[in-house]
DNA sequence: GCATCCCATGTGATCGCTAACATCGGGGGA
DNA sequence: TCCCCCGATGTTAGCGATCACATGGGATGC
């Protein structure tokens, strides 16, 4: 029966026959099926040891037409954002007990996105999780339409059937102008992301809208993107032009940048100048100053999206998502204002 | 025949019904199979269209023995390499045509490695890429004995049957010290990363070396990790114990560190001392003052390894690695020592 | 002009698993 | 005591692809 051709490795049925059993009591015990006496099932389990037998996924998936895998789309550059979220999504998702397929995407172009996922169709994903920040990514999900359920990390609100999960950037930035507010600062310019990201609108909303609380002006915002270049630059436009006495940059980069311009100048912060910076990156306690910033909290994210996507897979409908928490980490950056 | 139950994909069969062929010439045309006409190629990629036919991977997998998959095994940090690394070998892998899973470890430990090259098996992964820069990790992955191709990135000269491919952190290393050395320097302390990792050992060899090589002796290196806090008490150490002409840290955020305890004191770089980094992170050239640092090549640490890895899968014996190279990248935080 | 070979295509078996149904005892209620 | 039901296990039929082999017709060789 059992051709042993050496190469093949070992089948449910060879684990059947050694155990004296039939291939579908195997199945059995593999899938925790109750009726199944123990001693029958340590003799299956016995057999599985001696074997090195392990389950054939494909074959499984083709008659549940399950995988166990989630498709991960994330973006391809190493930003601290999306690279942690993207660890803790996968930490989630193995915990979970699924596979991980990831595919990632330098630029966001709508056929790129969808080239991504027909690759994660033609694999049999049971679900997809999108890391995408901004616009156009969203669109590009929306118009491809998968069969599967999908959960977009970033955006939040989106139109059936798109779910998703989100830091709340909004509350965030509050947090980060109401701290510069406690320490008596009226003045606080915004260095923002890139408009065409959700996260970088959602900070400028949070930012505008704490300042007019309390009863400030909020002015325009400087546009920016993401890089510690750009943040350099605006920081030399400020020291020449007049500086506020605190900003609030859209993220630790661009904050970075900030710092060098400012330090280049003679300008002290906070003496001269408070600076928040946004995501916590690696390092940011040891720039020069340490960087007063915004903590997102990524494991949670990652669980979040777990239990998101896995209610929609099992059919359930709204699973609303809810946001993610954010603090401010306090370091040296910010002060007082001068008298 | 075909039960419409509107819940079944299309398979091969419906495709065949549709083009009045068999599921063998719709097979055909899918492998590119020469000995198909023209006609009816054109008749069954119509019938693909019109039915959004998508072959199935299990039923393909179940059949071939292979699934087109590759494991690939990273840390679960955010460092600027790994993460760098598993980006560029994601994208040489989806460009070879093969799926991408990734499990991520927070920790080397030997039971872990073993559990998650346990899940790569029972997916069923054509081969494995490890991206394991320290000695745990090769312990852990050659006491598993994976049955497929197992290729690690970061280790050089591993027994058969693992695999290598590394950057050339030697070389690297040595130009860094070069760099200085050409400046006029002569008293290059090292600020190493953590012994138990490759990379970090590597460039301490090339350090010492290029010292060795120039006359210069060049005593012990100061013992570190990889983080930014490390650098600021080392630099602060430095400031009080007396300043060498140049510190080669082992990576940029160590070399942050340094600066910020630099600064703080009132040294000057590169005026008082020089500092050069090792990775080119996002951000270094915006650090108080702009970093001269090492560049590796991830894009073609990437691509060299799906080469190694699809050789090996492809059966074929030897597949040396060689090693990829770096450049130094000088910016303002390195110059001449003072006279 | 006839045998030969190859090209284009079809047929049947098979990969390893799970779902659905069949079977066979034994225990409890009427 | 008889019957019904359920627990433990076996049997059969696919899931959707590829592989190996079969088939039939036209071009080729001598």
């Amino acid at each position: 029966m059992s051709g042993d051709q050496a190469s093949r490795p070992p089948a449910m049925s060879d684990v059947a026959a050694l155990a004296g059993v039939s291939h579908q009591t195997v199945s059995r015990v593999l899938n925790d099926h109750p009726s199944v006496l123990p001693a029958t099932r340590q003799r299956v389990l016995d057999a599985i040891a001696t074997l090195g037998y392990r389950r054939n996924l494909a074959a499984r998936a083709l008659v549940t037409r399950r995988t166990g895998t989630i498709g991960v789309l994330a973006s391809g550059s190493a930003l601290f954002g999306p690279t942690s979220t993207l660890i803790a999504i996968e930490r989630a998702a193995r915990d979970a007990g699924l596979f991980v397929s990831v595919a990632t995407l330098p630029q966001w172009r709508a056929g790129e996105v969808a080239g991504v996922l027909e690759h994660f169709m033609t694999e049999g994903v049971d679900g997809v999780v999108v890391i995408a920040a901004h616009d156009e990514a969203v669109e590009a999900v929306q118009a491809f339409g998968t069969p599967v359920p999908v959960v977009m990390v970033g955006p939040v609100g989106l139109p059936a059937p798109l779910r998703s999960v989100a830091v709340d950037q909004y509350t965030g930035a509050r947090l980060a102008v109401r701290h510069l507010l406690d320490l008596g600062h009226r003045d606080v310019t915004h260095l923002a992301g890139p408009l065409d990201w959700f996260d970088a609108r959602r900070r400028i909303e949070g930012w505008h809208d704490e300042l007019t609380a309390a009863g400030v002006l909020a002015g325009e915002p400087i546009p920016g993107d993401w890089s510690a270049d750009r943040g350099y630059a605006v920081g030399r436009e400020l020291v020449a032009g007049g500086l506020p006495t605190a900003v609030f940059a859209a993220n630790d980069q661009l904050a970075l940048g900030l710092l060098r311009a400012f330090a280049e100048a003679g300008v002290r912060v906070p003496g001269d100048v408070s600076v928040v910076g946004f995501d916590d990156v690696d390092g940011s306690a040891q720039f020069f100053p340490p960087l007063t910033t915004v903590r997102q909290e990524f494991t949670a994210l990652g669980e979040r999206c777990m239990e998101v996507l896995l209610a929609a897979i099992a059919g359930e409908e709204g699973a609303s998502a809810g946001l993610i928490a954010t603090s401010v980490v306090v370091r040296a950056s910010s002060g007082p204002p001068r008298a």
